[in-house]
DNA sequence: TCATACTTGATCGAATTAGTCAGGTATGCT
DNA sequence: AGCATACCTGACTAATTCGATCAAGTATGA
C-alpha cells in the first residue's frame, strides 16, 4: 500500500497554489519550473484537478490557476478523489465481477475488516485540509490527532527537518 | 489505494488454517481447493507464511501446515509483511534515493501526513488478529468496530474479550 | 491577430502484480 | 529400502497499472 506519484505531485502543486496571495495565480508553466514536474503531467494533473472542483483557472495571457474554494476547505481526500477516482478500492468490488461471485461469502469475517480499512483510511485523508499542510508550525493536525488522539502519546507532529 | 490478491488470498488461508482443530492440519492441494487458488500459488503463500513465523509445516505423507502460535496472536499486519514485504511505503523513500533528493524540503507540510496515515494503517492492522476474522460476521464487526472505539478513545486494545 | 495559456485524449515504456512452471528435497508408510 | 505424498525454491511470464509523454487542438487578453 502506497502513496502514488500522481497523488504526491497533485499533493505539492495544491500546496502552491494554497500558498498565494487572494487573488493572485499560478501558471502551469510556472507550477512545472517551481515543482521540478514536466510540463505536460502538470498540465494533465490540474485538469483533473479543475474538473473535481478544486482548482479554478484564468485563461488567455497573464491566467493561471488558483484554489477553487479556501485551502481549510479542501482536503486530502477530495484531492485524491480528484486525480485518483477513489481513495481506497474495496476488495469484494474488485475480485468479484459479472459471472464472477465474491468470494466472501454470508458470515464471512474478513470483509469487514478491508471495509473497515478504506473507512479509516478515507475518514483521516477527509480530515486533512490543505491548510494544514502549509503551515510551518506545529499547530497544523490538529483535527488530524483529533481523529485519532492518543494513537501516539508521546505528543504533537514534528515538522520535517531533514537536510 | 487497495488490498491486493495476495493479501486477500493469503487471508483466506489463514482463517482456514485457524478454523482447525489444535493438532490438526491442512494441506496445501486441500487449502487449493477449498479457497479455489491454484496449487502452485498456494505453495507460494504458504512458503512466504512460512519464512514469516506464521504457519508450521510437517512433511510427508499426511503432513499439512497449521498456524505456528495462536490466531489471537497473529495480526493481520503481520500476515501483509509477511507476504508483501511492508504493509506502506513510505513516499520519501520511494521518490527519493540515491543522487536524488527528497522533494520533501525543511519545513515540509506533507511528509507528516503521509507518515501518520502509514501509522495509522500499520497500527490497525497489526491489532487485528487472525481470531477475530474466524467468527461469523456480526462479532467480527463488533470486533473491529471496538478497535476504532478504543484507538480514538484510549489508544489501546482489549485483546481479552469474553465470548 | 498573435502569443500565451489552457484543454483533450491517445499513446507508450517501465514497473508491478498475479500467477505459472520446472525441478527440486524431505518425510512417513509399507 | 522404495516410493508416493507433500513440501520447498526460484526463475519466468502475461496482464495490468503506473507514470508520464505527445500531438493537436481551443480560448483569452494585450
Amino acid at each position: 500500500m502506497r502513496i502514488t506519484s500522481l497523488v504526491e505531485c497533485s499533493t505539492r502543486i495544491m500546496v502552491r497554489l494554497a500558498s498565494l496571495q487572494p487573488g493572485a495565480t499560478l501558471s502551469a508553466e510556472k507550477l512545472s519550473d517551481l515543482e521540478n514536474v514536466s510540463r505536460d503531467y502538470v498540465d494533465q494533473i490540474l485538469q483533473r484537478l479543475r474538473k473535481g472542483g478544486l482548482v479554478a483557472s484564468t485563461r488567455g495571457a497573464q491566467g493561471g490557476y488558483s484554489l477553487a474554494k479556501a485551502s481549510s476547505a479542501i482536503s486530502i481526500g477530495e484531492l485524491v478523489r480528484a486525480v485518483e477516482g477513489q481513495v481506497f478500492e474495496e476488495v469484494c468490488e474488485r475480485y468479484s465481477s459479472g459471472e464472477h461471485e465474491c468470494r466472501h461469502m454470508s458470515n464471512c469475517g474478513i470483509r469487514p475488516v478491508w471495509l473497515r480499512l478504506g473507512e479509516m483510511i478515507e475518514g483521516f485523508l477527509d480530515k486533512v485540509t490543505l491548510d494544514q499542510l502549509t503551515v510551518p508550525e506545529p499547530r497544523a493536525f490538529a483535527a488530524t490527532m483529533a481523529f485519532i488522539k492518543d494513537f501516539e502519546k508521546e505528543g504533537r507532529i514534528q515538522h520535517d527537518k531533514r537536510r
